[in-house]
RNA sequence: CGGGGUGUGGCGCAGGUUGGUAGCGCGUCCGCUUUGGGAGCGGAAGGUCGCAGGUUCAAAUCCUGUCACCCCGACCA
């Protein structure tokens, strides 16, 4: 197929509209593939659905290579099933909720869990059934507090969702296993930059989740990464997720006796170290620091059955607690503040000169003490003697206190040494593009999803549930690709295959550039044929602001017989015979689509 | 929900403190010229200045209220 520029649905803009913000969504806005119509929701223009389309058909291809079925479900919803496993209320106002003329309740689905197991459960009733993958490409609605940067956090995107059926936890572990391999397909075929990294297990405990992060700064997700020397990635994982290796023990046997200091007037960790300099100065030429002092943070737990508990964590004092690493050390139960009320009703805490000595379950105070990770084995801190204006100096961890375990919820910083003790750490952004999930029972138990196993005896289905946010990866494609002149598709997605672009307007120039764009047509190649009468200028900075990596140029050398062949991505051109064009631009497409006639 | 900001032709913006009935660039339409890096000249269309109320002889401008949108944060399979 030919499309002609001038026909075309599409109106490039000098500038992008304010409220486009980032370098990618500005040049897809400017470019015209999408269009805002409210916050958070986007329409497709012809140049944005193709690649849309595009994406689509990729993630179809390798869903259905791993044996997943194509179904499709609708948008809106009713209220009951959503009603039976909770969501109706736990989804809170991030569900669209409506009522249609009789006032019965409806949503707009953000997701279709409930969905895929009630027809599983009216269509299979047999192990023999199983293992089964159905998925969807389809559009989702989340009323999000705050849709941001364009396409990445909608309140309406698409997205394909599959969930998997499995007889035991061993079926569920393949399945997951063949969509981890299909998404490293996906993502590879899209050339993009990403990690895996292991995403938080949720409520339901233990069961197997990943994250595939597209690498950008512009991401709403912070990962910590490890970096080989090349830049490529040696390690990767969700901050939530991360382990930070502990010291290495001491030898305790020289360090000096603890000993009280007075320290009056020093409840933050900044005075007390001024206080340290100005009174007890060390001997080994250097002056105090947040990082020699030990700082013990008291929450609240609250438990799924309601009940509270109280928590004390030891972290270096330079440290701050992770509020997202404590959540996911300390699930299912939440963090809640340690009130002042809380510090009332345990005189034995004596607020800002906390330390260890009255910390711990077999302690006076019965309150369990949990040191972060970086509080090695033999480390001598300064710290709270539980007196006010009284702290004590080299109290060494093993030898004059200990803990009831450890945690790691010490904030991570660039710099801190890997896991797998190659290199260090550095936090990094990158967009959710594709989550893969090991459910289990939960939906099947809530929904009743039995069949009969091999003994004739019912069984509870294991379920996977993993999503790719299609209409997110335009932006995130587009994100990692732009550049200052414009948007620049790889080949897999690219809206067209060639831009052929007629920079002249003598008869023979249009003449050429339209039988080149006929013959790359007729090959099977997605032309975009630029018959506009505009001048050169406003077609070559059209066709780099659009970003189709191939771009033709039929213009004055003609009279030398040559056309220009450029690759947008390089920015090189070339001159080919005329007679050789079709030839060069087909083996140059020839990667992207081996199905091409030669 | 907290903090900050912005609403003026399709897009980007000025004007506002000092009230006098709206302007610039881009885009669009017509004519002529022009065609290798967002062309030139001439002509033209297009705006109840977010909305409502108030002050005033007179409001884009001042006052009050309200709505919308954007950014940061909270939140987010």
């Amino acid at each position: 197929m030919i499309t002609r520029f001038s026909q075309l649905f599409v109106k490039t803009l000098r500038e992008a509209p304010s409220d486009a913000e980032l370098p990618g969504h500005r040049m897809l806005v400017r470019a015209g593939y999408v269009r805002r119509a409210a916050p958070g929701i986007h329409s497709w223009l012809p140049l944005g659905w193709r690649v849309l389309k595009r994406i689509e058909q990729i993630v179809r291809e390798e869903m259905t290579a791993i044996g997943g079925q194509e179904v499709h479900f609708p948008g809106l919803l009713p209220r009951e099933p959503y009603e039976a496993t909770g969501r109706w209320t736990e989804y809170g106002d991030n569900l669209f909720r409506l009522k249609d003329r009789r006032g019965i309740d409806h949503l707009l689905g953000p997701t279709h869990e409930e969905m895929f197991t009630l027809l599983v459960k009216d269509q299979v009733s047999s192990y023999k059934a199983l293992p089964l993958t159905l998925f969807q490409i389809q559009t989702k609605y989340r009323d999000e507090a705050r849709p941001r940067a364009g396409l990445l956090r909608g309140r309406e995107f698409v997205m394909k969702d599959s969930y998997t059926f499995d007889i035991d936890d061993e079926g569920l572990e393949a399945a997951y296993q063949r969509h981890r391999a299909a998404y490293i397909a996906i993502f590879d075929r899209l050339g993009l930059d990403y990690v895996i990294v292991r995403a938080t297990s949720g409520a339901m405990g233990g069961s197997a989740s990943e994250e595939f992060l597209a690498v950008s700064e512009h991401g709403e997700d912070t990962f910590v990464r490890a970096d080989a020397a090349d830049g490529s990635i040696t390690y990767a994982a969700n901050v939530e997720a991360v382990r930070i290796p502990t010291p290495a023990p001491v030898d305790m046997s020289d360090l000096p006796a603890a000993q009280r200091i007075p320290t009056s007037n020093t409840p933050t960790i900044a005075t007390l170290v001024a206080e340290l300099d100005r009174a007890q100065p060390r001997t080994d030429g250097r002056a105090w620091a947040a990082s020699d002092t030990l700082k013990n943070v008291l929450v609240t737990l609250i438990d799924p059955d309601g009940s509270r508990r109280p928590l004390a964590i030891g972290v270096p004092g330079d440290r701050e607690v992770d509020l997202k690493r404590l959540a996911a050390e300390v699930e299912p139960a939440v963090v809640a503040p340690f009130t002042d009320e809380d510090f009332a009703a345990r005189p034995v805490l004596a607020k800002g000169y906390l330390g260890p000595g009255v910390l711990g379950l077999e302690s006076e105070s019965k309150i369990e003490y949990r040191l972060d990770a970086l509080v090695g084995p033999g480390s001598s801190w300064v710290t709270g003697a539980d007196a006010d204006g009284e702290h004590v100096m080299h109290l060494v961890n093993g030898r004059d206190f200990t803990a009831d375990g450890v945690i790691h919820v010490a904030e991570v910083r660039d710099g801190d040494p890997a896991p797998d003790g190659a290199g260090t750490l550095r936090t990094a952004r990158g967009i959710e593009i594709g989550h893969i999930f090991q459910l289990g029972r939960k939906y099947a138990d809530a929904l009743d999803l039995q069949v009969l196993d091999r003994n004739g005896k019912q069984v509870t289905v294991t379920m996977g549930s993993y999503g790719v946010g299609v209409s997110r990866l335009v932006a995130a494609i587009a994100e990692a690709t732009c550049d200052e002149r414009g948007l620049l598709w790889p080949r897999a997605v690219a809206p067209f295959d060639v831009q052929v672009v007629a920079a002249g307007k003598t008869d023979e120039i249009l003449t050429v550039a339209q039988r080149l764009a006929q013959e790359l047509s007729d090959a099977g190649v997605e032309v975009l044929f630029d018959d506009r009468a505009a001048s050169p200028g406003v077609k070559f900075t059209d066709a780099e602001l659009l970003g189709v990596p191939t771009i033709c140029v039929v213009g004055r050398s003609l009279a030398d017989g040559t056309v220009e062949i450029r690759d947008r991505a390089s920015g090189t051109a070339r001159d080919v015979a005329v007679d050789d064009a079709l030839g060069e631009l087909i083996a140059e497409l020839h990667g992207a689509h081996p199905d091409l006639i030669d």
